[in-house]
RNA sequence: GCCCCCGUUGUGUAGUGGCCUAGCACGUCGCCCUCUCAAGGCGGUAGCGCCGGUUCGAAUCCGGUCGGGGGUACCA
């Protein structure tokens, strides 16, 4: 029987969370699943300046809206707690001290510009440290020393090549004399994340990572870091390696946190459903079918396999990402619909933090009108709010009014009003009859001409549910009171 | 510079030697439906970076080339 899966997402909490990330979790999350393993969170707040608890709570906040929940970490804990590296000093240092111990990594005295000088002088084309301080001897040590120098540990690379099989990108191969040897701790002791990230892997004992490709060419030096880890104790074995594209922005360039569409929980904010960001998120180098691309995370858990991810950099397309949301907002039922919009109705203003049985009911009808036009939930206040209003709040839009309540849209109101107020019965069908039979064909108006002016009275803008409906709603006070407000 | 990765319509992808006169989706364009919007229906548009080779046959295999990206830190 093979080990159970275990895999991770390390985020660093440093400003607003980047769908890159969100991206890569999910690939972690799924794969997980798919094989009933275990999804690790962890925190890689190992750069004291640049991270912050608010990022940290942003990035928690995003994983916890779109339901990428994790068996290990923040909130939940663990067997290999703590999960944020900055309380996991002594096991760096532990980890350190035998690394610094052995043959696998030694001190190093040389400055930058040392190095450089060096460099320039032999003609080398490779960049990267020279390997200077490997053999030194107890004297040149105790010069250095006397001098107040401080050595940073370097991992000593070894000779030949290192190849491993990706698991998104088949073989791959670097030569170690391309791979110089890299610090695994500051001169003051503060252990990087050359050494973190590897040590906390194997004391997790993550089986598989899967992370963007930009940590491609740190694989040959952390799997040479292995090799020593295992020798020393520290780990039991090498994970594999899966190396997921970029997403881009526009141009060529990876998305950055300077482009609008890289934050993960502006998208919230807009108005997406996790459903419909994961779904297209999910088709950024993965595919479940030649022919569908819309699809539950259940049947994406069902079909993940890693080995399907493509290796080529996707373009992040906020178009595609709209349409397939919209897929997904068609999917809900008009009870989950009316809990997703309820905080945006709230935030509008248009309903209080809790629901009056009139707001209530009144919402529940609103529905099936609403619920199927909506390609986000942020577009919902803009549809119900005149349904909501008080008739001291009620306004007309003034780009509408201008447009549609001229001279002969008013004449169409005032025969609307007159069409409309002595209707004995006052049910959509009845409305509809008494209007079309009034506008349409006694004066023979265009339908689009005949309703407009009447929406726009009744709705204040252009843009509403189905109109007939609407007034049925409404009812016949404020309709009356609406038409012929429009008209004074 | 050096090392590594990537290369199918505008975008995301399907395609692992013949099923490909290259499929699907988004976009875009046109038409239809329609009380607004959204949705829906029908149709069009556009692609295997390039050059060689292997083969009866290549988007698929090999070599080269060009282009793009990443790395090359006492960042992560």
């Amino acid at each position: 029987m093979s080990t159970p899966v275990r895999v991770r997402m390390a985020p660093s909490p440093t400003g607003s969370p980047h769908v890159g990330l969100v991206r890569t979790a999910l690939f972690n999350w799924a794969f997980a699943r798919h094989h009933g393993g275990t999804f690790v969170f962890r925190i890689e707040d190992t750069d004291k300046e640049r991270s912050t608890d608010e990022s940290l709570s942003s990035i928690i906040d995003l994983m916890r809206w779109l339901g990428l929940d994790w068996d290990e970490g923040p909130e939940v804990g663990g067997p290999h707690a703590p999960y944020k590296q900055s309380e996991r000093s002594e096991l760096y240092a532990d980890a350190l001290a035998k690394l610094r111990g052995s043959r696998f990594a030694y001190d190093c005295y040389c400055t930058n510009d040392e190095v450089e000088a060096r460099r320039k002088e032999s003609g080398s084309k490779v960049i990267g440290y020279d390997g200077f301080c490997r053999e030194l001897t107890e004297e040149q040590v105790a010069a250095f020393t006397a001098d107040g120098r401080l050595p940073v540990v370097r991992f000593r690379m070894p000779d030949g090549s290192i190849t491993w099989h990706d698991l998104v990108r088949g073989d791959v191969t670097f030569e170690t004399k391309f791979v110089p040897d890299y610090a695994l701790a500051r001169a003051n002791g503060d252990p990087l994340y050359t050494l973190v990230n590897p040590v906390d892997d194997a004391l997790m004992e993550i089986t598989h990572v899967l992370r963007g490709e930009d940590l491609l060419s740190s694989t040959p030096r952390q799997i040479a870091l292995y090799e020593a880890l295992k020798e020393l104790g520290i780990a039991k074995a090498t994970p594999e390696f899966g190396h997921l594209p970029y997403v881009m922005g526009e141009g060529n360039k990876k998305l950055s946190k300077r482009d609008p569409e890289a934050h993960a929980l502006a998208y919230r904010d807009q108005g997406f459903i996790p459903e419909g960001l994961l779904n297209y998120l999910a088709l950024l180098g993965w595919s479940i079918a030649a022919d569908r691309d819309v699809f539950s995370m259940e049947e994406m858990v069902a079909a993940f396999d890693i080995a399907d991810v493509n290796a080529n950099p996707a373009k992040f397309d906020i178009k595609k990402c709209d349409a397939i949301n919209t897929e997904h907002m068609k999917l809900l039922t008009e009870a989950d619909c009316k809990q997703r919009i309820l905080p945006f109705l709230q935030r509008a203003g248009i309903v209080g933090e809790t629901l009056s049985a009139h707001e209530e009911v009144l919402l529940d009808q609103l529905m099936p009108l609403v619920a199927p036009r909506l390609r986000k939930l942020a577009e919902a206040p803009g549809l119900v709010a005149s349904f909501f209003v008080s008739d001291d709040d009620f306004a007309i839009d003034e780009a509408a009014r201008a447009k549609v309540l001229n001279e002969a849209g008013l004449e169409v109101v005032q025969a609307a009003y007159d069409a409309l107020r002595g209707l004995d019965e006052w049910t959509t069908v009845t409305i509809e009859e008494a209007l079309t039979q009034r506008l349409v064909e006694t004066m023979e108006l265009k339908p689009r001409v005949a309703f407009g002016p009447v929406r726009v009275a009744t709705s204040g803008a252009q843009i509403s549910p189905p109109l007939f409906e609407s007034l049925d709603l409404l009812g016949r006070e404020k309709t009356l009171g609406r038409l012929q407000a429009a008209l004074a």
